[in-house]
DNA sequence: AATGAATGAGTGTTCATTCAT
DNA sequence: AATGAATGAACACTCATTCAT
C-alpha cells in the first residue's frame, strides 16, 4: 500500500486558513481548497468528513495555536494586574506573529456559518480560564474593579485583536501609539476605582 | 402619481439585511431573494448591477442607518467625557434597537467579503468624525489621555458592541452589569492619567 | 419574457422512458437525461422538482398511458368470461402497441427504486377496478373460479406481460401460439370447476 | 491447511444479495460492499474482475442455488400434471424459503443491467429443461393442452412467483387462498380441453 | 418596465477503479 | 496476497446572470 501523507490533512488545513482571510469563509469551496493544495478533490473527503468538519478543524486549528501560544508564554505574575497586562501582552503578541490564526478566528466568531457548524461551546468558547481565576482573586482583593471578569478580559481582547490589526493595517501607528499605552489604557479600565 | 417602484430597492435591501443575520453573508442567493420579495429574479437586476452591488448597498444601507441614528440623538454636550459617553450610549442604544443593521455591519466588517467589494475607504471607515473633534479638545484641555483619538472610540465602540451582542445572546446580566458600569470603564480608560 | 416550451416536460419524459428500457432506471443520471434532450442540466429543474419527482412522472404517465387505453377500448360485455378476455385482449394489445411503456411500468414495479419514491398507492396499484367488479358478479353468479379476483386477474396480467415480451423477443412464435391459444387458457383457468 | 479466501467470493456474493433486497441493485457500492464484508475495497477486486462481474456472480449464484434447490426435491411422479404440479410447488416453496434468491433473480430478469452485463444465454434462461421433456411426453399422450411448454411453464413460474411475494407483503391471504387454489387453477390451464 | 425562461459554471459529495507497497 | 492511498469522472443539485418578449 502507498504510505499515507501525514502531512496533508495540516497542510490542507493551511491553505484553507489563508483561503479565509484572503476570500472570506463562505467563498470556501471544495473545488477551489483542491485546486490550492494540488490534491484532488475527491481526496479531501479522505482526511475530512465533510465541508462543515473541514471548516470546524480549520477554526479548531487556530484556536489551539492560539491556546498554545498562551501556554507557552503565560506564568502567573504578582498582582491581578500585571496578570491581566501580561495576558494581554500575549493576544497582541499572538496576533502580530499569527495574523492568520487571528483573522480566522475573529473571523468565525463573527460568522453565523460558526454557529451552523457543531462545535461544542467549550471548543468555541474563549480560553479566558486560567487567568479568569487571578482576574477574581484580584477583585477579592479589592485591586481589580468589581463587576463580571468577562467583560473585563473581552474589552482586553478585543481592543488589542483590533489594536494589532490596525498596526498591521497602517491605520495606527505603533510608534505613535505603542502596546504600552493601550495597556494603561486597560489598566485604568481594570483598576478598582477607590484604587486609583 | 407615486410608482411602487422607488420603494422596491429598499424594500429589498431590508430583506437581504434579515437574511443575512438569520442565514448569513454566504447563503443569500438572489432566487431566495426573489422569493422573500415577491419580485422576479429577473427584476432585482433592475435594481442592482449585480449580487455583489446590491451586498454592497445593504451594507451601506445599514451604515446609514447608523448615521441617521447618531445625527438624530447626539447633541454636544459640556464636557469631553460627557460628549464621549453620549456617544457610546447612542451606539449601545442602536445595537439593542437594530440588532439586524448591527449585525450586518459587523459581519460585513469582519468579512474579507467587505475587501473584495469595492467600497470606498471613507464609506467603510467608522464615522468617528463629530465626536473626534470633541475628543481632541478633551486632550487639549487636558481631560482627556492624550493619544490617538481613533483609539480610545474604538475601544468604545467595539465595547459597546460586543456588551449589546452578550446581552442579547445572554451571556452578561445588563442587571448584574448595567450600561452606567460600562460606561464607567470606558471613561477610566479615557480620563487623562494626571485627572483621576 | 421567453414563451415556455410547453412540450418539454412530456418530451423529457419520453426520453427518460427510452433510457429506462434502454439502460435501467438505476442508471438514469440527470446529465445523461440533459446530453440526450439537449437541454441544459440545470433546466430539468424547471419542470421537476428533482429526480425522485422526474423518475415518479415517468412512471405515471406510463401507467395514465395505459390507463387511457384500457378505458378507450374496454366496453362491458355479456358474460364475465367474455370481460375478462376483452381485458386481457386491451393488455396485450397495449404492450404490443407500446412496449416501452409497458417495459417502464414492469421495471419499475420489480424495482425497490419505486418503493422509495413516494408513489400514492392508488397510484401505482395496477388498475383492476373496473373489471374487478364484473369478475365478482361473475363469481356470484357461479360461472367464475370462486377465489381472490386479485389472483385471477393478477395471472392474466402477468401471463399476458410475458407473452407479448416473449412475441418481441421472438421466444415465442405468435403463429405457433396465437393469442387466442393464450386467451382459452386462461379462460380455462378462470372458470368456475363445475362449469368446464 | 484450509485458507480462509475461498470463502471469500460466497461470502462477498451473499452481502451483496441480501444488499440488493435491502437497497437495490443501484445503490450496491464497492465502497458498502467492502464495509459490509470488512474486506478491503481494493481486495474486492481480486475476486471479481469489476463491478459487472460481482453483480453478474451475485445473480448467477442465486439461479444456482435455485437450481440446486430444484435438483434436490424434484422427482418424477407419475402423470404430466403431477409433475408439474410438483415443479410448481417446489418454485413456491424456494420462493418462500429464500425470498433473498427469489427477489435478486426477478429483481435482475425486470432489468436492462441483465442484458448489458454479459450473461450468456443460457445461464439466464429459466432452467424448464427437466420438466419440459415430461410435460412434451403429457401432450403426447394428450393428457396436456397441446402448446408450447415454454408457455405453460412460464405461466406456473410468473403464477408462483407473484402468488409468493404477495403472500408475503400480505396482498393475498393464504389461508383464503392456500397454495393448493393455485396449483387447481394451473391444473385447469394446463389439462387439454379434451380432458376437462 | 417587467418577467418567466433559460443556462453555463459551480456546489458538495460519491464512486469504481488503480496504484504503490 | 493483501490493502490503505489516491484519483478522475460522475453524481444530484444550485446559482448568478442573461435572454426574449
Amino acid at each position: 500500500m502507498r504510505t499515507k501523507n501525514e502531512q496533508r490533512p495540516q497542510e490542507i488545513i493551511d491553505v484553507v486558513a489563508h483561503m479565509v482571510i484572503e476570500e472570506g469563509i463562505s467563498s470556501i469551496a471544495m473545488g477551489k481548497v483542491a485546486k490550492r493544495t494540488g490534491i484532488s478533490q475527491s481526496n479531501i473527503y479522505l482526511y475530512f468528513k465533510n465541508k462543515d468538519d473541514l471548516l470546524k478543524q480549520v477554526f479548531l486549528a487556530q484556536k489551539a495555536k492560539m491556546s498554545d501560544y498562551m501556554r507557552d508564554h503565560f506564568s502567573e505574575q504578582p498582582g491581578a494586574i500585571a496578570n491581566m497586562k501580561l495576558y494581554a501582552r500575549i493576544i497582541y503578541q499572538f496576533a502580530i506573529e499569527n495574523p492568520v490564526a487571528m483573522d480566522v478566528i475573529t473571523q468565525y466568531e463573527n460568522s453565523p456559518i460558526f454557529a451552523q457548524i457543531d462545535i461544542s461551546a467549550e471548543e468555541a468558547e474563549m480560553d479566558f480560564d486560567r487567568v479568569t481565576v487571578l482576574v477574581k482573586q484580584g477583585i477579592a482583593d479589592g485591586i481589580v474593579r468589581d463587576t463580571d471578569p468577562y467583560v473585563l478580559m473581552a474589552i482586553a481582547f478585543d481592543t488589542l485583536v483590533r489594536y494589532a490589526k490596525s498596526v498591521r493595517d497602517k491605520i495606527v501607528d505603533p510608534i505613535q501609539v505603542p502596546l504600552e499605552t493601550i495597556l494603561d489604557i486597560l489598566e485604568a479600565a481594570w483598576l478598582a476605582p477607590k484604587n486609583r
